[in-house]
DNA sequence: CCCATCGGCTAATGACTATTAGCCGATGAC
DNA sequence: GTCATCGGCTAATAGTCATTAGCCGATGGG
């Protein structure tokens, strides 16, 4: 691996330790055998690490989202794919998506807005495919606000305390999580 | 109200919306109309501002569960009452569980094994209750500490995005969100 | 062989921050 | 009335940190 991706790498797995503002540039550097002034050679500001973190795990999770949806049809098929999508990402990239719901409030601008606004369109895809389950009346919920928010959270959750050498398998959390998902909405499967 | 509760109402706010670490001592007195170093004829270190904060939220959780769950045999309603409590807790103390969750990495020893011991007790007794239900045959689910986890961190999602004022009134909401740990499990009410 | 570039290094620089020191006006007990 | 205490204040103190400056050895194209 050349060197600037051993530093990102080394960056997030510290911002998903130590978080983004009690990590230091020497830590970092350390990580990877380098001062903390050295890093400079390829990264222009710790605040750039970050960024790259930020905006590329939300947009391959709308990638990976649109993926498994376009050409589904069937609503309960749609939740399903949709939230093994989700559950997915979140225990395939776990450092990514932890630091990506944890330090949004250490983005600047004009970043914040921009990552927050691929945030929103994330969450009204998930919406979207609820309310859809909700119009063919398969899905039973009172508020699908409040279903979708359950369902994109599970997947948070996912992020903080998934281990890939834990005990679940990737695929059985998957499968477990995406059956959570429909008996959420009132799918009795 | 007394400055050292405004102190530590204020603290609360702020480590919430800006997190701890970005959180200064100059911050917080401005928030109650005082010089950053006058803080310290209130408090101690800025640590004990969260020390408190951290330790009073879960051993509150850890009361309000007990208190719900005692006394009750079926495994359906003790469920449904533990969900109650954590929800309820989550949103009507929104603050306290959103920084009790997020800045668990900003504590010091010796209070972080002390806290970290109180939350896996909480996720104990949560996973028991999911394991009478399994016991008694009216759960049906693959992995109770999965399941376990996921009804914890619904209650973790409502802290970070409900809004006392926002479109779901505090009851609705937790009988929404034990309605849906109740289907994650498996039970078809 | 020469020298430009690359990618290290150490030593500033310039902020910012928690905390402490030491001062002082108000207040209330006696 | 005096004086101790309380709770402000400003000015140190003693860091820490991101970033910049400036130096230098290695490397490889010409």
């Amino acid at each position: 691996m050349d060197r600037s991706g051993h530093i990102r790498e080394a960056a997030l797995e510290l911002f998903t330790r130590k978080g983004f503002e009690s990590t230091t540039m020497g830590d970092i550097g350390a990580a990877v055998g380098i001062r903390g002034p050295s890093l400079y050679k390829h990264v222009a500001a710790k605040q750039d690490l970050l960024v790259a973190i930020m905006v590329t795990t939300m947009e391959d999770l709308l990638t990976a989202h649109r993926a498994a949806v376009t050409g589904v049809a069937d609503p309960v098929e749609r939740l399903r794919r949709a939230t093994e999508a989700h559950v997915r990402y979140h225990a395939r990239h776990r450092l990514e998506a932890f630091v990506g719901t944890r330090e949004i409030r250490s983005l600047a601008e004009p970043h914040l807005t921009r990552v927050l606004a691929l945030r929103t369109e994330y969450e009204a895809c998930f919406r979207a495919v609820v309310q859809s389950g909700v119009d063919a009346g398969v899905f039973q919920v009172d508020s699908v606000r409040l279903a979708s928010y359950a369902v994109l959270d599970l997947g948070m959750g996912v992020a903080v305390w998934y281990r890939a050498d834990g005990e679940q398998s990737e695929d059985a959390l998957v499968w477990q999580y995406s059956r959570f998902a429909l008996r959420l909405v009132g799918v009795t499967a």
